[in-house]
Parts: structure tokens; C-alpha cells; sequence
DNA sequence: AGGAGGTGGCTATTATGCGCATCACACACG
DNA sequence: CGTGTGTGATGCGCATAATAGCCACCTCCT
């Protein structure tokens, strides 16, 4: 029922990058804005990047950049790419087979998990980045 | 971001203790309904049992019977009493010390997902299960 | 050449799912 | 009235997986 330190990184290395004036920001600043290691900062910028999120340039001037707008980026771009999909409990898998399945729509609960999920989903992908800007 | 399997299990566990017609309800038959070892059903419901939820008969003839009314119980109550507190983020804890904080209500990021889980935490208190007597 | 990110693997810690052994209790029956 | 049997209570322990974080080496750009 919680995301991942590592999604809460994420966030805070977006926010970092999002309100640093001098684009591209090399990992060391943006972890040490973050407050986290610059090992672990560049694994999850490399996920940012590999989703499309953010760009990375290498080379002696590089750095990463944000890839999107801040305010066509949502919190739920970001926990999911890190996170992969929200799911508030394991029977919303594609995969999973449910032995109380009464119908193709599920048991009961299957049903109710499913409505709250896609609510808390909507949530998160309601919130942008631009919210964020001016703090 | 998910429930745990144990909370999942005490809410099929609730389920098949309101749906048996002859209560007290002995582990055995419960766990049988349910999908898990009896192992794991006596550890759930001691959980249970100890928040108040159901009530332990022991002896012979004993067993287990819920202890409130379905309508007045929820999907809030079993989850938090198995996986603890709704969190959907680490920083929402009591001990939590967040080094972005700038005033007492912290930082934009802690008052977003404060707000996000006291929404979901509302939609799971509002999920009797009186709606699945019936199933 | 040197400073940047990319890749894969590695370790430590914690959470999770579940089992085992033992105790405590309540009823039933002799 | 005592003892046996079926029930739950309790605590320990373990196997697996997820999580958090680190390291070494490689690639690429200037």
C-alpha cells in the first residue's frame, strides 16, 4: 500500500531537474539536491530516460534534461515507470487467476479493488509537475 | 502500492465467516473456504481476533464468529488491522523526517499524497461488507 | 584524455508467506 | 470429578522475494 523509496526519489530528482535553472544537470547535482547517493540517482534517472521522461546527454557537458513539460507530467508517470503499474492488490494482474471467479468480471472484491484502482489511478495522473514549480 | 497477500486472505477469511450458516466457525473449515493452510488462517485470525474484529471460541465446540455486524464492518478495518497503517508514501509516518520540510504541514509533495491517502483511506472505510453478503 | 552517462551484477536488509512445536483452554464422556 | 480430545494462542524459525544501495567496467561525447 505504499510506493517505493525509490519512486519517492524519482519525484524528488524530477523536481530537482524541473527547478534547476541550467539545463542539462549532471547526476551529482541533481542527487545531491535529492539527497541521495549519486549510484542510485543514476539508476533511477536511467529508468526516467528509458521511459522517455527525461534525456540524457553524455559527454564532458552532459547531464540529464526533462523530456516533457512539467505540466504533462503527473505524479503517476512517474511511480509507474519506477514502480511499474499501480495495483492495489495482486488479483488486478493480467495474469492472475482468481479461484472465487464467478464470471468473467471477477468475484466481488476483485470487482471493488479494481473500481478503487482505477480511481486512485486517475488521482495521481490528475497530478502534474507543475504544481510543484514555485516551492 | 498493493495490499498484502495476508490482508487479502483476512478479507476471504471475513467473507467465509459471514457467509457459514453455523458459527462458531473452526480454523479448519475457514482456511478450507478461503484458499490457505490453517497455519496461516490461525495467524491471520489471531490478528483478527486481537483488533476485535471476530471472536475466538475455544474447546471443542469452538471456533470463530465475527464479533460486528457486516454492514459495520469495512475493507479499511481488515486491511489496517493486518498490513497496519494506509501509507501511501513512507514520509506520511508519524517518525518521518522529511528533509525538504519547510513548514509543519511539510513539503508540496507530503501535503499531495496526505490528501491522496486520506482519500483512499475514506473509499476503503466506506466499503462495508454488507455489500457482499449476497455473492 | 577526461568527464559524463550506460550496463550489469553484487550485497545487505527487510518484508512476506508459511511451517513447527508447544501451551492453554473448554467441553464431553466415562 | 478427572481425563481425553478437539479447539485456539503463542512464539520461534525459516525460505523466498522485494527493496535499497553500491561497485566495477564500459561507452560515448566534447
Amino acid at each position: 500500500m505504499r510506493i517505493t523509496h525509490e519512486a519517492d526519489y524519482a519525484i524528488r530528482l524530477v523536481y530537482a531537474l524541473m527547478t534547476d535553472p541550467l539545463p542539462p544537470v549532471p547526476a551529482s547535482r541533481l542527487s545531491e539536491q535529492a539527497g541521495l547517493t549519486i549510484r542510485f540517482a543514476l539508476k533511477i534517472l536511467r529508468k526516467l530516460s528509458q521511459a522517455g521522461i527525461v534525456t540524457a546527454q553524455k559527454g564532458a557537458t552532459g547531464g540529464y534534461a526533462l523530456a516533457v513539460a512539467p505540466e504533462e507530467l503527473t505524479l503517476g508517470h512517474v511511480i509507474e515507470c519506477i514502480d511499474g503499474p499501480i495495483r492495489l492488490n495482486h488479483c488486478l494482474a493480467d495474469d492472475y487467476i482468481c479461484s472465487r471467479v464467478t464470471d468473467k468480471s471477477g468475484c466481488r472484491f476483485h470487482q471493488v479493488f479494481d473500481q478503487l484502482n482505477a480511481k486512485l489511478k486517475q488521482e495521481l495522473y490528475r497530478i502534474d509537475f507543475s504544481n510543484f514549480q514555485n516551492d
